[in-house]
Order: C-alpha cells, then structure tokens, then sequence
DNA sequence: CCAAAAGTGTTGGGTATACACCCATGC
DNA sequence: GCATGGGTGTATACCCAACACTTTTGG
C-alpha cells in the first residue's frame, strides 16, 4: 500500500472543475442558464455554472452541488458528457473541466434564483462567451438532440403535466425541425407511456389540450434492448 | 490576467489519468488489452494501460502517448468515453482518470507488441481486475455497442479487406446476438458502402467469400441527420 | 461425392409519412 | 360567427423479419 502512496504522491497534479450545462425550455425555446464571468479578461461575456472540484469530492457530488447552490435544486436530471482539457482553456493556467449537462423545468426553479446576474440565454442566440464555453455547451445541446430521441429526457424540461402541443414544441426547438401533430401524437400514443390526467389547459385562449403526465414507472419496466445497424 | 491566475493558483490539484480500453477482435471474438498491474496490492491481477496526464498535455495526447507506447501505433481509433472520479478508486490517493475507448486490429499491430505481459483477454471472460478497471471496460463496451449500430466503427477491427461473413462474426460476436446471414448481407449492401474488391479469401477450406472494403469516403459525405423518436 | 460455407428472393407485417376535415373554446 | 388550435383516420411506401435452396470450393 505504502508504495501505491508513494506512486501517487509523484503524479503530476492539476485543478480540476465541473461546468454544468442547465438547459430549460422557455417561450418555446431551448434555454441555458449562464452567468457573468468573474474574471476581469472576460468582463462582460456570459460562461457557464461551474466550480472546481474538492480534494475529496466525486465529480457527480460537485456538479449537484453546484446546481443546489446556484438554483436551490436537488431534485434534477444531471448527467456527465465530456471532460475538456485544452492548455489555453483558463486564462489562469491549466485547468480541466468535466462538462455535465443538466435539464430543468424553469417554472418549477424560478423563484429560488436570487442572483440576478443568472440568466436564461436562448441556445439559438449564444456566442462570444468566456472560456471555451460555447464549445461546452455545443457539445452538450448535440448530446441532447441525439439523447431526447432515444430517451424520455424532454419531460424533465416540462412541468409534470403537459399538452401534447407543448411536447410537440419542445420536440421542434431542441431538433430543430417541424414535425407532423397527427403523427407526432400517434408516435406518442401508440408508444403507451402518456397517462391523461383527466385535466386541461386553462388561461389558453382556444380550444384547451388535455393534460398529461409521462408514465416513468411504465417505461422503466419495458426498456428494451434495441438492435439495429443504421449509420 | 493576474487575477485569473492568482485564481488557479488556489484551486485543489489532483492527479490525472487516462485508461486506454483497447479493443481487437480475434478468433470471432471481442477482446481487450490488458496489462499485470504494477501495485503490490492488486499483485497478477489485470489492469488497462494507462499513464498519468502531464502538466502541459491534453487528454487526447496523452491517450494517444499511451497507444503509441503501449503498441507502437499512431493511427488508431480513439475517443473519450467517460471520466471516473470515486474517492478510492485508486489506493494510493485520489486519482481521476479519464476512459479512452480505442479500436485497432490486432493482426496489424501484434508484432509490435514485445512487452510479455500484455495480453488479449476476451471480453466476455472478464473478472476481478485492478483499480475499478472492470466499471471502465463495462462503460466502454456499452458504448461500444451502441456506437457500433449507429457507425462504421467495426471495420477498425478489422483488416482492410474482409468478407461478410467476418463482418457479421463481429457485428454478432459485440451485441451478443445472433443475425439471420441473409438479412445482413441485404443490409450492408443497400448501405452501398462496401467496395467488392475482386479478390476472394484465401486458404480457407471451402468455398471463398468475397473481399469488401469499406468506403469511408462516400460514408462521410452521405452523412445524414436522423430524426426518428423512439425510447 | 461430401462437407462447409457462399450466395441469392420473396412474402407479410409493421411502421413512418403524407395529407384534410370537423370540433371545442374564447372573444 | 370567427379565429385558433385540438383532435382524429386513411392510404401509401418503405423497411424489417422470417424463411430454403442452389452454388462453389477443398478434400
């Protein structure tokens, strides 16, 4: 033991940070939520939620922390996606940061930001930000585009009962595409995990949608094992 | 600028690495490069080949050095999968390491091998290794999996010419499933990438199958955008 | 001629796509 | 009653899964 001490002891060391990507879907567009850089090189540019990483701290600890401590939050979908190590990255010297991207519904988290210098971007408006951040956040919104088709994922975006316009819409900002509603329903239903809550839209001024609420348990149960080559 | 580097300067430093999971297929079977680990505490148990990160290295060049010290070769597939943080991964101290996942063909690269006690261990025989170097391999190989339907990563195991039959022993020997011969051939051939080079296997004790290679070029330029909901 | 694997087509069922009309509500 | 979006069905094309026989080669 004395000597793996020892090995270790003249490894090389380095900071090490987490950012987190915290996308929320807002006014039908895919958000993040970003913050003023504090550092003076990049006054004024927008960077990512991020904080260095403790001694004794996991990588999956500190990213949760920094979501509890910058939304209040606990409860939220958080996922590690790629660790970013250029030599030129930090203005202040080397610094390696792993990415996590994070998905939150706003209207359940808006009262509890305090800071007022956090801030929900529109993903579609980013650039010129600190850091390599916008690289980050690229890396992250492609992650999600690919994830939100293969995995219920866009849920946690949405308040816990939703229409099927506002899956729809949701579906449409982060693919970046237009859908079909006839047939974006009869993929939905036919996949069998939307529960009708027996409610409706109110405060819509047409026809209201009913509600409904996404059967995690259900799809839990039926996960499948898919094979299918297809490049 | 002096701000930012007074910063760095007080964030906790660890140790860095990167674990190469190295995979070759081989007797129709996926396998993995393993090394004896060098600490007395895991003493004859298998470990992945890695290396710590130094000082002024980005993480792909040093998972690229450990390649290319490890094998003798440079131009091998490689790609981050994921990084692993646990306090005690690692017995002499806190340890970060970053997962690289890579592909490479083992009848290429096998006389460049001199160190004895690397070792190609099949996948499926895997059991009690150092470090949590078992949770790496499993993380790569799922994504292996996954990424070996989605693209044309298998034909990095392979030689450059090869037979269909070779390619469903491995497309059937990864996911762990049997394919109907028919159906497979149908489908590479409708994916108009493979090249029929005109030349047949040789020294094989029955009828020869045709040689194909596969056709990065159109791969990349044909290249499209799927948009296809399904969990 | 025998063994072993290569090579080849068709059919049925399910799934994705394209498309148009009526309905319920607010104003 | 009109504007707005909610809700529904059908026909077509495509893709996938299942399945068996003939051909070529080596020995």
């Amino acid at each position: 033991m004395a000597d793996a001490v020892q090995l270790v002891q003249s490894y090389p060391q380095m900071p090490l940070t987490v950012d987190c990507v915290i996308f929320g879907f807002e006014e039908n567009k895919l958000k993040v939520l970003l913050i003023r850089s504090d550092l003076e090189v990049y006054k004024g540019k927008w960077s990512l939620l991020g904080d260095i990483v403790k001694s004794t701290e996991e990588l999956d600890d500190a990213a949760y922390r920094v979501l509890r401590e910058r939304t209040g939050m606990t409860d939220v979908y958080l996922k590690q996606v790629q660790t970013f190590s250029k030599l030129n990255r930090h203005p202040g010297g080397r610094v390696v940061t792993v990415a996590y991207c994070s998905l939150l519904n706003i209207r359940h988290h808006e009262l509890q930001i305090t800071d007022n210098e956090l801030h929900w971007q529109s993903v579609r408006s980013l650039k010129d930000m600190a850091f390599d951040h916008k690289e980050i956040i690229d890396a992250c919104y492609n992650w999600l585009q690919k994830s939100i088709q293969e995995h219920p994922l866009g849920f946690n975006l949405l308040p816990e009962k939703f229409s099927l316009r506002e899956l729809q819409n949701l579906y449409e900002a982060i693919l970046n595409v237009e859908l079909d509603r006839r047939n974006f329903r009869k993929k939905f239903f036919s996949m069998d995990f939307l529960i009708d809550t027996g409610e409706l839209e109110e405060d819509v001024k047409h026809r209201p949608g009913k509600l409904y609420q996404f059967n995690f348990d259900k799809y839990e149960k039926s996960k499948r094992k898919w094979i299918g080559i297809d490049f």
